[in-house]
DNA sequence: TCTTGTATAATTGTATACAATAGCTCCTGT
DNA sequence: ACAGGAGCTATTGTATACAATTATACAAGA
């Protein structure tokens, strides 16, 4: 399972035009294209053994993920992020994964409540083993479920459209394995918090979550941003 | 000047395909194209003068604008907006709205504290007449205003593409004369707050103001949604 | 009457041809 | 030397032709 594959998929997955999308995207979060870097038309068709049209559309669509950046009658860009990008990214995301938190604890299901459970369970240990690989995939499950569990497809929405920049922000930065204890712990507290049904508490510790995470990052100027601002 | 114009345009405005695009979401927003209707391409084209190319690549934009929703195979759908999405819709923006009046309060220049200044004049005016269009204009360009000067591109991208839903909820309900002339004192006391360079005070006020503006809508019971939860 | 199969039409999906634009090379004139 | 332009090339923009899929109508059979 990769690691962005939680993503929801706004297009048809079995048309050519599907296929392309969901292939630069996760060629374009792989880092295989890399920031400002120009996509082709018929090249990316070629190489995906399609013609230019279920290509051009992919665009048109990735183009309003804010993935690329398409000049007209020039060429599509691949975006690029900076950290200005970054402190506005974990600012927004701090208050709706808070406002996230606080609906779940009300609309959460035990099924769910359990696959959070053992999902803190099963990450305290890979954290204490330092597998950074398994804590991404348990921190992206995470957030995911809580998504769910908030009972808004609007807010749904709207945090995994966040998910891509996580995704390549991550790229740049490091994560470290004493951040990946913390960060469990957090986890651990939010779903307490939610079992407790504390919608006030799970709020606090959700948006907190973020904020660490954020000033964590900053703390160990772990950034590799090398993309000005426009 | 329209009521809707303030959408970012997120693209090539002068190819065929941005004219299409723009065109399209000005229809559904103005109400030419109901909930649920069905889009056809040729239909469009001949309508616009276009070949189906364009329209193709604008009906992907407005899938993920939200505009529409394509069944593959099938055809394009004007999506709906429920009673439980204008909900969440107002929860995410009292957020969002409420950190950019913050951020504002630390980054507005002088020339948009005017302006500020002279919309809420303008609008007092305007509401004690009982003047609804150019309430909405006004109402239109001053949280505009408030988007352009938090400094943060992220953040008023994100609250602009909410405007099209406050566009379509704002079709759906009834707006009273009281409301307006509550709202332009609310308007008022929040560019106070970023006057006074007191950010908490326009955050909370902001919050306030989305939280109302919804209230009100409930109180009076003025929905008018029809389309069911899927 | 209801179901089901089939032919037909309508519509979307994709490939390709052609048009328009931008960028580059290289030539020319001063 | 160098500014500027003609012309070529590469690339995107659009139209159209064809393929695949879906909807519709209608008839046959239970």
């Amino acid at each position: 399972m990769s690691s962005y594959d939680l993503k929801k998929e706004v297009t048809d997955k079995y048309s050519l035009r599907g296929r392309v999308f969901n292939r630069l995207r996760e060629d374009i979060l792989s880092g295989k294209y890399k920031e400002n870097e120009e996509l082709k038309e018929v090249a990316i068709g070629e190489e995906l053994g399609v013609s230019r049209t279920p290509v051009r559309e992919a665009f048109r669509q990735l183009e309003l993920e804010g993935l690329i950046q398409i000049v007209p009658n020039k060429g599509a860009y691949v975006t690029g992020i900076t950290a200005k990008d970054v402190k506005d990214i974990y600012m927004i995301r701090s208050s709706l994964e808070g406002m996230c938190a606080r609906l779940a604890t009300e609309n959460i299901t035990l099924e769910q409540l359990e696959e959070l459970e053992e999902n803190v369970y099963l990450a305290s240990f890979h954290a204490s083993k330092g597998h950074m690989e398994q804590m991404t995939e348990l921190d992206n499950r995470f957030h995911h479920i809580l998504y769910e569990a908030c009972n808004s497809k609007m807010l749904e929405n709207l945090l995994q459209d966040f998910h891509q920049y996580v995704i390549r922000i991550r790229k740049k930065t490091l994560s470290t394995k004493e951040r990946g204890i913390a960060s469990n712990e957090e986890h651990r507290q939010i779903m307490e918090a939610i079992k407790a049904k504390n919608p006030q508490e799970a709020e606090r510790l959700a948006t907190l979550h973020m904020n660490n995470a954020y000033d964590n990052m900053v703390k160990n100027g772990l950034y590799d941003i090398y993309k000005k601002e426009d």
